[in-house]
DNA sequence: TATTGTTATACTCTATAACTATA
DNA sequence: TATAGTTATAGAGTATAACAATA
């Protein structure tokens, strides 16, 4: 028999944006210590799959796509050229193509691999029945948040 | 007629704990705008709700449902009660129960509507079909991540 | 003039360690 | 000996501003 002693509650569980961010948190931190073990962070593991996708990516698209700001891609990048992973090749005066050097497309499908494997059992966690709506839930909650500043940059640029 | 200029590609939208990740940050940098408005952080939104929810709770009790560091914790409740928002009532020589003010319970319901409105269009965001999955999908990836924390923890308990 | 990359810097958030007082 | 609260501090992560070089 349980005693009748009250555990607090948390009056936030009603509401999916804080379930979102709890949820978020959570799987940030555990997979962040398995990309740990590849020396790799969680940004850096993007990085390198969006490089690799896209050989000759600017930095600046890098930015645009991973929402990173230009003042903080430089000494990432600089880091993976560091180790290695990454390659420079001048497009014109200003701008770089960056692609992943030999060792950089290792460490690119080996940490995909253990992403992959996380990711799997993430998505094993969840009752079958729900599984094929995460993909559409998280995309819709996504766009409608990021829609103000896809909205306002647009407009800039239209 | 759209022109053939290749974008770069985002390999990433494959994985569910990306778009967890995305969705999240998206939100948050949305909701706290608004939360802003009254002079709220996110976290401090989500501890008047806790204190209002669970009035006299312990500082100690509240890191544990918010998953707060006791260190971080401190401050923050200094805060609140500077603005007058909540009130310590001692409980034993070491600890304090926390609850609201009179005007704590004014800002928690105001910024309640604030969070709540959010979080109704975040919902009608989603495809209606979808809907009803969010709590079970957003419930287990929490789970499943957290998971390791608590058995971890529970393990040096029992 | 706008873009690309860089540097410096500040601010927020979070994590750790050490301390006091009390159970 | 363990718990509650506090303080100080360090480390990430992120944001802004300014600059040089180039388009």
């Amino acid at each position: 028999m349980a005693t009748t002693e009250q555990r607090p509650e948390d009056p936030l569980l009603q509401f999916p944006g804080y379930l979102l961010r709890r949820a978020s948190l959570a799987s940030t931190a555990r997979l962040s210590e398995q990309l740990g073990e590849l020396s790799l962070k969680l940004v850096e593991f993007s990085l390198l799959q969006v490089i690799g996708t896209n050989p000759g990516i600017k930095q600046s698209e890098a930015c645009q796509v991973l929402d990173v700001q230009r003042a903080n891609m430089a000494p990432l990048i600089a880091g993976l050229e560091k180790r290695g992973l990454v390659s420079r090749t001048p497009i014109d005066g200003r701008s770089q193509g960056i692609s992943l050097t030999r060792s950089g497309r290792a460490l690119a499908a080996k940490s995909f691999g253990v992403v992959t494997r996380f990711e799997e059992e993430l998505l094993a966690s969840i009752p079958e029945a729900s599984r094929k709506h995460v993909g559409p839930i998280l995309t819709a909650m996504w766009e409608s948040c990021a829609g103000v500043k896809f909205t306002a940059s647009m407009a800039r640029a239209s």
